[in-house]
DNA sequence: CCAATTGGTTTTATGATGCAACCACACAAG
DNA sequence: CTTGTGTGGTTGCATCATAAAACCAATTGG
């Protein structure tokens, strides 16, 4: 068994999230799903992928609870692929690629579009690590530790 | 050419980051550089990935401006692989998959590790996304909007 | 009831991944 | 300097995933 190597039993919680969606479509698909996608020939048009693949990440995401399929919504008898309140929570995800895209892409002149605050038209700012008291943390200033009380587990 | 089709081209932002961390192995190999791992075999070892894919993908992540080789620096006439500024920018988008991962993963009583305050022992808050004016800003409160003024490019 | 659209599945070709074996070079001991 | 060992890869398959296109069933629309 060659496989892919999942990360599914790894304890690392980046490797983890990335077994969900670390492929190259599941994190555009979810874009355009909070975009407001919903319809399997809505994403097979906006995003220009092969739909036997489409088909297969969309249902991993159901599976992983990330989508959910609606029976309707427009009357159709078709169905709609809609984001879980898990999937949503993938926004500073998608946030956090972004911006460093626009922090340090080698060619930012052709990156088409910029996130704003809807109120203000202004660019959003840099995310922020903070602690609990509200210090702004770096990356230095954080550490890791094993996981509190493991119930069971011997070490 | 049925390729892993590039989003070099791709004028969204997300895609470009994916372009080059949207693999499998790439933003695990930042996170054990970010831990200090600089040889090839201290990759291979903590990651138990296969050798040759792990050559393909540290010269990736080098063309690709995130990893650059050091010629020495333990006395060793071997080589090594440090971060740029551009792969220590990666940080925001490593905590915001853990972070993920903490708060919606299935089995959480798996996760080994929780990102801590070094100072105060304390868990890290959730990333925060802000205005200018250094407003909380939820998803519903931004939008996207054409870059300004590019340059050329007919529309 | 006929035709087109939607939402897929199947087929086939090719690229990527994974394991194991191999190899070149550095370095250390004799 | 010669042999041995560890580091840092590369090379060969075997297998898996991806992509494009053809095919197909069910749903609309007329």
């Amino acid at each position: 068994m060659v496989k892919r190597t999942s990360f599914e039993g790894d304890s690392c919680p980046i490797a983890r999230s990335l077994d969900a969606l670390g492929d190259w479509w599941s994190l555009l698909i979810i874009r355009e799903a909070l975009f407001g996608l919903r319809r399997f020939g809505e994403f097979q048009n906006k995003l220009g992928m092969a739909k036997n693949i489409l088909s297969v990440r969309l249902r991993a995401l159901v599976d992983h609870g990330i989508l959910e399929t609606a029976p309707a919504s427009d009357g159709s008898a078709y169905q709609e692929y809609v984001l879980t309140p898990k999937g949503r929570g993938t926004f500073p995800i998608l946030v956090a690629l972004r911006q460093w895209s626009e922090e340090f892409d080698d060619h930012p002149e052709e990156i088409a579009t910029i996130l704003v605050d809807r109120e203000k038209g202004r660019p959003v700012k840099k995310l922020e690590m903070r602690a609990e008291d509200g210090r702004l943390l770096s990356p230095a200033d954080t550490t890791l530790k094993p996981r509190a009380a493991p119930r069971r587990r011997s070490a």
